[in-house]
DNA sequence: GCCGTTTTCGGCCCGACTGTTTTCAGTCG
C-alpha cells in the first residue's frame, strides 16, 4: 500500500486528538499537529527523501520520535501509538470534535460522564436532555449540538478563490458605506491568493467597531450571526461562506492586517523570531514590554524584526522567512507583466466568439499577442479540428495578422495527447504552428506509470512546445491524475519545452508547489487563461496569484517576453 | 515532542467571544 505524506499526516492529527482529550501535555499535542503540517506542506512524498536517505530530522517540527514514526508507518502502514490509544480510548469518538463549541474537554466529559462516542449516541443524550445537565454545559450549548448534528454540519466545505472573489467584492462595497469606515481590505487566505478559501477574514479601520459590526451583521446575504462583539463578528452568508469581521483602529492596522493575513504556521514562525528578541507581536502592534514598537503598516511589521516586506502569497512557512532573512525573496511576477496569452479557443472548437472577438477582447485586456488554439478532432464534444479544418483557420489567422491589428495572433492548437503518447495531428500539421499545447483529456485512471511515460513521450515529439494544465485536476471536482510531476518537470528542462499555468479558477494548474520545483530546475512557465469566451481574460489574475505563490518571477514566465524574443524561444523548442 | 546566535533544560503564539459562571474555562481562529 502506497503511503502518502497525507496519511501520516492523519496518523499525527488523530495521535493529537486522542491526546488531546485524554489530557495530555498541550505542548506534545502541538508537536504532533505541527509534524503532520510539515508533511502536508512538503510538496513532496516524504518516502521520496527517505528512500534517497535524507535525514528528515532535518525537518521543521520532526525530532527524533517523529521521525521514528515515519519510517514505521512508511515501513509498515501502522503507528504502535496511534494502535495503543485507540485501544484506550474509542476511535471514532475524535469524529465528535469536528462538531462547532465541542473541544477535546467537553468531549472528554462527554466519553467519562455519559458514555458517549458517536454522533448518534450524542443526539440522542441531547433529544433527552441529558446534554445540558453535564457541569460546564447548558440549554445554549445543546441546543448548538443538536443544531450541527441536523443541519449535517457540512464543515470544511472551501470556496473557489474566483467564487470566493464575487462573494468579497460585494461584500466589501457593502462595508465602506458604513459611517466611520476609512478602510476595508480583505485577508486571510483570500489576501495570499490560495485556489480555495475556507471563509473570508475581513479588516475594516473604524474608530467605533460597534456601528460597524452593526451594519456588518445588517448585511442583507447574512443568514445567520455567529458571534458579534465589540471588534470582531463572524457571519454565514446564505451562499454557506463564513465571514469573519474585525476592526482596528489606524495605529493597528498594519499588524491587523499582518495577523490575519497568515498563514497560521508563518505567523506562528515568525512570532518565534519576535520572541527571541525580546518582542511580542499582535494584532495590534509590536510591542517591546508594554512600549508599542510598530504595527501601522505591515512594512513596519517587518522591519520591527529586522526582515523585508514579505508578499501575502509567500507566507506559508515554506522558507519565504529564511530567504527574507538571507535577502534571496524573489520580485514577483506582478499583473501587468503578462504580454500574452498562449491558450484561447474559439466557436471553430469549444469556444464562443470568433478568434477577430477574442483578439479584441485580448487588445483591452492589455495582452500584445494571443495564441488561438483549439482542440484537435479527437475532442469529438469539443468540435475538435482536424487537420483541413485547421489549415483552414491558420489561412484566416495569416490574413488577420496581414491586416491592421494592434495584437498580433499565434498559430497553435491545444492537441489531444493519445494513450500511448502520439499527438492527434499529423506531425507534419503540427508542423506548420507556431505552438502545439499537448493535453490529456482522456484515461485520467492511468497508473502512475503509464500515465507519466504518456506525457513523456508525448514531450518528445519535436513540434510538442507547452504541457497544458499539467495536472488535470478540476478544484473540488476532480482529482489530479496519478504522474510523477518531478520527472515530467525534469523532463521539460532536458528536452527544452514549457509547461502551462492554467490560470481558469477550476483548474490553477500547475500547483503553486510544482511552480517552485519548475523554477528550481529553469523550466519557463507559461500563464494561460485557456479563455472559451471574451469574459475569461480576467482569470490570467488568479493564474498570476498562483504563479506568485509558486515563487515566480517575471523571467520566470515565458509570456511576460516581448513578441520577438517569443518567437525565438518557441522556435527553440524544435 | 521539538528546539537552541542568551538555553541540552525549560521554554513553547496570542487574544476575542460565548456560555456558564460570579471570576473563568473552553473554544476558535
Amino acid at each position: 500500500m502506497p503511503v502518502h505524506n497525507e496519511d501520516i499526516a492523519a496518523v499525527f492529527d488523530e495521535i493529537a486528538d486522542l491526546l488531546e482529550i485524554e489530557g495530555d501535555n498541550p505542548f506534545r499535542i502541538r508537536a504532533y499537529r505541527n509534524g503532520a503540517r510539515t508533511l502536508r506542506e512538503l510538496g513532496q512524498d516524504v518516502r521520496t527523501r527517505v528512500e534517497r536517505g535524507d535525514d528528515i530530522t532535518r525537518l521543521p517540527g520532526i525530532g527524533k520520535n517523529l521521525a521514528d514514526k515515519i519510517h514505521e508507518i512508511l515501513d509498515s502502514g501502522h503507528c504502535r501509538t496511534l494502535d495503543k490509544l485507540r485501544r484506550k480510548l474509542p476511535a471514532d469518538l475524535t469524529t465528535l470534535l469536528k462538531l462547532p463549541g465541542l473541544g477535546p474537554r467537553r468531549v472528554q466529559a462527554l466519553y467519562h460522564e455519559l458514555d458517549i462516542h458517536n454522533r448518534e449516541q450524542l443526539e440522542r443524550a441531547a433529544r433527552d436532555g441529558l446534554i445540558q445537565r453535564l457541569p460546564g454545559f447548558g440549554a445554549k450549548t445543546e441546543a448548538r449540538i443538536l443544531d450541527a448534528l441536523q443541519a449535517h454540519a457540512d464543515t470544511g466545505k472551501r470556496f473557489k478563490l474566483a467564487v470566493a472573489a464575487r462573494y468579497a467584492e460585494s461584500l466589501v462595497g457593502y462595508l465602506k458605506t458604513a459611517e466611520g469606515v476609512s478602510q476595508v481590505q480583505v485577508a486571510g487566505s483570500y489576501r495570499r491568493c490560495r485556489e480555495t478559501v475556507g471563509d473570508l477574514d475581513i479588516l475594516v479601520i473604524a474608530r467605533h467597531g460597534h456601528s460597524v459590526i452593526e451594519h456588518f451583521v445588517a448585511y442583507d446575504e447574512v443568514e445567520n450571526v455567529l458571534s458579534s462583539g465589540t471588534t470582531r463578528a463572524s457571519v454565514i452568508l446564505r451562499s454557506g461562506l463564513q465571514v469573519d469581521l474585525r476592526v482596528v483602529a489606524k495605529i493597528s492596522y498594519g499588524a491587523a492586517l499582518y495577523y490575519f493575513t497568515g498563514s497560521r504556521s508563518h505567523n506562528i514562525a515568525v512570532r518565534r523570531i519576535a520572541r527571541r528578541k525580546g518582542l511580542k507581536i499582535n494584532e495590534y502592534g509590536v510591542f517591546r514590554g508594554k512600549k508599542r514598537v510598530a504595527g501601522k503598516t505591515e512594512e513596519e511589521v517587518f522591519a520591527s524584526i529586522g526582515l523585508p516586506f514579505i508578499p501575502p502569497e509567500l507566507r506559508e512557512n515554506r522558507g519565504e522567512i529564511e530567504a527574507a532573512q538571507a535577502g534571496l525573496l524573489p520580485t514577483l511576477v506582478e499583473n501587468n507583466d503578462l504580454r500574452g496569452d498562449l491558450h484561447s479557443h474559439t466557436n471553430a472548437s469549444d469556444g464562443h466568439e470568433s478568434f477577430q472577438v477574442m483578439a479584441t477582447a485580448a487588445r483591452k485586456h492589455g495582452l500584445e499577442y494571443l495564441a488561438i488554439t483549439d482542440h484537435s478532432r479527437r475532442l469529438t464534444v469539443a468540435h475538435g479540428l482536424d487537420s483541413t479544418r485547421l489549415l483552414a483557420q491558420l489561412e484566416l489567422i495569416d490574413d488577420f495578422n496581414a491586416g491592421d491589428h494592434d495584437i498580433t495572433l499565434l498559430k497553435g492548437i491545444e492537441v489531444d495527447i493519445l494513450e500511448d503518447g502520439s499527438l492527434d495531428l499529423p506531425d507534419n500539421i503540427l508542423a506548420q504552428l507556431d505552438l502545439v499545447i499537448g493535453a490529456v483529456h482522456s484515461r485520467f485512471e492511468l497508473t502512475r506509470a503509464k500515465q507519466t511515460r504518456r506525457i513523456l513521450r508525448a514531450m518528445d515529439n519535436p513540434n510538442f512546445t507547452l504541457l497544458a494544465h499539467p495536472g488535470g485536476r478540476l478544484i473540488n471536482q476532480r482529482p489530479p491524475y496519478d504522474v510523477d510531476m518531478a520527472r515530467i518537470i525534469r523532463h521539460a528542462r532536458e528536452r527544452g519545452c514549457f509547461l502551462e499555468l492554467n490560470a481558469h479558477p477550476e483548474r490553477l494548474d500547475l500547483l503553486d508547489t510544482h511552480c517552485q520545483l519548475a523554477r528550481e530546475e529553469g523550466v519557463l512557465i507559461s500563464i494561460n487563461s485557456d479563455a472559451h469566451s471574451i469574459a475569461d481574460f480576467d482569470n490570467l489574475r488568479f493564474g498570476i496569484g498562483q504563479a506568485r505563490r509558486g515563487w515566480l518571477e517575471k523571467q520566470d514566465v515565458l509570456n511576460t517576453r516581448p513578441l520577438s524574443e517569443l518567437r525565438k524561444l518557441l522556435a527553440g523548442t524544435r
